[in-house]
DNA sequence: AGCACGCCGACT
DNA sequence: GTCGGCGTGCTC
């Protein structure tokens, strides 16, 4: 016990605890503020926290913080107040959700630079100086600097000149450096807005100063780009920071260009980011040097010094939402900070989520939309092709492959959407039955026939050589069904031998360049094929496909996941989006063996927004989300007994709780991946209340074998 | 996450 | 005896 006169300061370490350790203010030292790094002993050593609250008494006999490590909070208070609420919302140890909100190397203790960028000039830009002939790296940098005048460190260390260099010619008198702080410029911009995107602005510009979350529901093409950059820049001029998310490999260089234009400085921040610049940018971000930041995910937690406005594009996106460790959604917690930090948010799709359409049905979002392509631009018409009763072969059935012959003659190019990569799905032995399976995980391997003939699990990675021969009975009848994208692209250019094929999966396409790359080859050609998964769907367009076909929208609608409708909805009018212009109308094909299903023909009926509301429909009539709140409890080892027993044990718990329905333990859908048994378990709730109160019942629950692993999934986006 | 504590087998 | 194996539980 303390006693009333002492001044504590709780602190969370970024360890797996469930809350602040209180430390000792010691009398010499200011009392630290919340958001500032302390360095606190821990058992027989040091760890570097975080203060998150001043306490007036503490039940522990406290121990003395060492120093505090930063003269600026490096956390604002708003986003210690965020990680207040992902733990008790995602029921994940306090500690743990600092861990993954903060920067590595600013949990590690890294010391902050809060000078401003360091640039080089020559101290007479008019004359050369005597350099020693033979120092070669002294001549080339000087040449350098020449050229460019005032130029910094990071464009000097991609010429190849090294510090130490700088250094010696520094020394000489002959550069020096000075720090500047960059000059923020705003480029007006070319466009003129339509009188939509106009009314979207001006409805937000109207409530800059508070909290109100907007949903911009805008077809693709009709320029929401364009409203958040207005607004973006407005925010800016008032002396504020925007941020905006974009979902995980939505960053290329088009996009990061034309924000360049209008803006001088843009932080980046996103997983391909180094420890180090991403220290950098938190550090340039709590001290007001950047005004924008575009991230993913975890640019939700950056701390802003000052924040004015939260972008999230393509909101409905599933890669906003975290598999691992913490699940949470970005997208959410971005609506909870901007609440917090008392910023609008807005939320653009062209698709929205279920669930945002839901929170705007209630009140809880604004309803912006636009619903018109500057320009004359047409949405294409969208067309079910019954498959019973016609001949398919490689996955394309007879009158849609003679439908893409006559858009080709006529010079149109054609999309093919296959959600699937690799050859062929199931390679099985036609005389016992045998299927090749993937010797770590329950997953059927797939055969590829790229890069070179192997079977591979789509879960693991794992490969293997095929057999000739079946491993049970030894017969030679190997036989492949199921088409991947590598089995389309073969049919197709053997019925098309001469139009020009490109296709777009992950097995191909690696990285910006190819991307480019494959799409340049496209743009060449009138008549051309481009076949892919859902890659496709993302950033860019293809003016000439005049026709999308959809292969296997089967495999989505009928999906036992709950978001499979939702999720093959989205990606059918996401990628629709992207064909076709003014002078060339599009038609989007979905082939399919339940040409029936309400789903699918309320979207060719009535378009996304019809869609929704038959899904919306179907969703309630299950209690499934947005309706009923929804969490799944995984445990996994590799010891199936364990896991199956702990998963019972914590359903157990929550059987006997107030409110919620407790489906489970069952096995994961796919039992074993990379040798661990997997069980799941499904917790159902009326309202949010009754399902977290259930929740913090297990939340802190340990196996009592270390051999078992196990989460709390609130708000799933996948029940696999 | 570390790391001390403790309870068991191998070895000076 | 006592060194070190790792399983368990605590850190203000």
């Amino acid at each position: 016990m303390q006693d009333a006169s002492q001044r504590i300061a709780k602190v969370i370490l970024p360890r797996r605890v469930w809350e602040g350790y209180d430390y000792l203010v010691p009398a010499d030292m200011p009392m630290p503020r919340i958001g500032e790094r302390v360095l606190v002993p821990l058992r027989s050593q040091n760890a570097v926290g975080v203060v998150i609250d001043h306490p007036t008494q503490s039940d522990f006999n406290l121990k003395p913080i060492n120093r505090v490590v930063d003269e600026v909070p490096l956390i604002s208070e708003d986003l210690v107040k965020l990680g207040l609420w992902m733990s008790s919302y995602y029921h994940h140890p306090l500690g743990s959700v600092f861990e993954t909100m903060l920067p590595k190397k600013l949990t590690e203790g890294r010391p902050i630079n809060l000078e401003g960028e360091k640039r080089w000039e020559l101290v007479d830009p008019n004359s050369k100086p005597k350099i020693r002939p033979n120092a070669h790296r002294q001549q080339d940098a000087w040449q350098a600097i020449h050229e460019r005048g005032f130029v910094n460190n990071s464009e000097l260390q991609g010429l190849g000149i090294e510090r130490a260099t700088l250094a010696a010619l520094e020394k000489n008198q002959i550069v020096r450096s000075r720090v500047v702080v960059p000059k923020l410029t705003i480029s007006p911009s070319d466009l003129v807005p339509t009188d939509e995107q106009q009314a979207c602005i001006n409805a937000i510009r109207g409530h800059l100063d508070e909290f109100r979350a907007f949903l911009l529901d805008g077809i693709t093409g009709s320029g929401k780009t364009e409203v958040y950059l207005r607004l973006i820049e407005e925010v800016i001029s008032r002396g504020k920071q925007a941020l905006m998310l974009v979902p995980e490999i939505a960053i290329t260089p088009q996009m990061m260009n034309r924000f360049k234009e209008r803006f001088s400085s843009v932080g980046v921040f996103h997983s391909m980011v180094s420890g180090a610049s991403r220290f950098e940018t938190w550090v340039k971000v709590a001290t007001g040097k950047i005004p924008l930041v575009i991230g993913t995910r975890s640019a939700v937690f950056l701390p802003f010094k000052n924040l004015g406005l939260i972008v999230v594009d393509e909101e409905h996106d599933a890669s906003y939402k975290q598999f691992e460790s913490l699940r949470y959604s970005a997208r959410d917690t971005a609506v909870y900070r901007a609440n917090y930090s008392k910023v609008p948010c807005i939320l653009g799709s062209a698709t929205p989520s279920l669930e945002s359409i839901v929170n705007v049905r209630n009140g809880r979002y604004h309803l912006l939309r636009l619903s018109h392509r500057p320009g004359t631009a047409e949405l294409p018409t969208f067309h079910i092709q019954d498959m019973r009763n016609t001949r398919v072969e490689g996955g394309i059935c007879e009158p849609l492959l003679t439908r893409i012959g006559e858009h080709l003659s006529r010079e149109g190019q054609v999309l093919v959407l296959l959600n699937r990569r690799g050859y062929s799905t199931k390679y099985f032995c036609k005389h016992c039955g045998w299927t090749a399976f993937c010797d770590d995980c329950d997953v059927a391997l797939t055969w590829h026939q790229e890069p070179r003939n192997t079977l591979s699990c789509h879960h693991c990675g794992r490969r293997y050589l095929p057999v000739r021969t079946c491993p049970d009975c030894g017969n030679e009848d190997i036989l492949m069904t199921g088409v991947g994208t590598q089995q389309v692209e073969e049919q197709l250019s053997k019925h098309f031998p001469d139009v020009p094929h490109v296709r777009i999966d992950r097995d191909n396409i690696k990285t910006n360049r190819q991307m480019n790359q494959a799409f340049n080859q496209l743009q060449v050609t009138t008549e051309g094929l481009l076949i892919g998964t859902q890659m496709l769907a993302k950033g860019h367009h293809f003016p000439n496909v005049t026709l999308v076909a959809v292969l296997a929208a089967d495999n989505g609608f009928l999906a036992t996941d709950f978001k499979g409708a939702e999720r093959t909805a989205q990606l059918i009018v996401q990628v629709a989006g992207r064909a076709g212009r003014a002078e060339k109308r599009g038609e989007v094909w979905i082939q399919t063996y339940n040409p029936e299903n309400e789903d699918l023909q309320s979207l060719v009926v009535n378009g996304y927004a019809g869609f929704a509301s038959t899904e919306l429909e179907i969703r309630k009539e299950g209690q499934f989300p947005p309706f009923g709140q929804l969490a799944v409890i995984r445990a996994e080892s590799s010891e199936e007994s364990l896991a199956e027993t702990f998963c019972e044990e914590v359903l157990d718990v929550l059987r006997g709780c107030q409110d919620v329905a407790v489906l489970g333990p069952a096995s994961a859908p796919i039992t074993r991946v990379a040798k661990q048994y997997r069980f799941q378990g499904i917790v159902i709730a009326e309202n949010r209340k009754s399902l977290h109160q259930a929740l913090s019942m297990v939340e802190r629950k340990s196996p009592t074998s270390r051999k078992v692993r196990w989460s709390i999934d609130v708000d799933p986006v996948e029940m696999s």
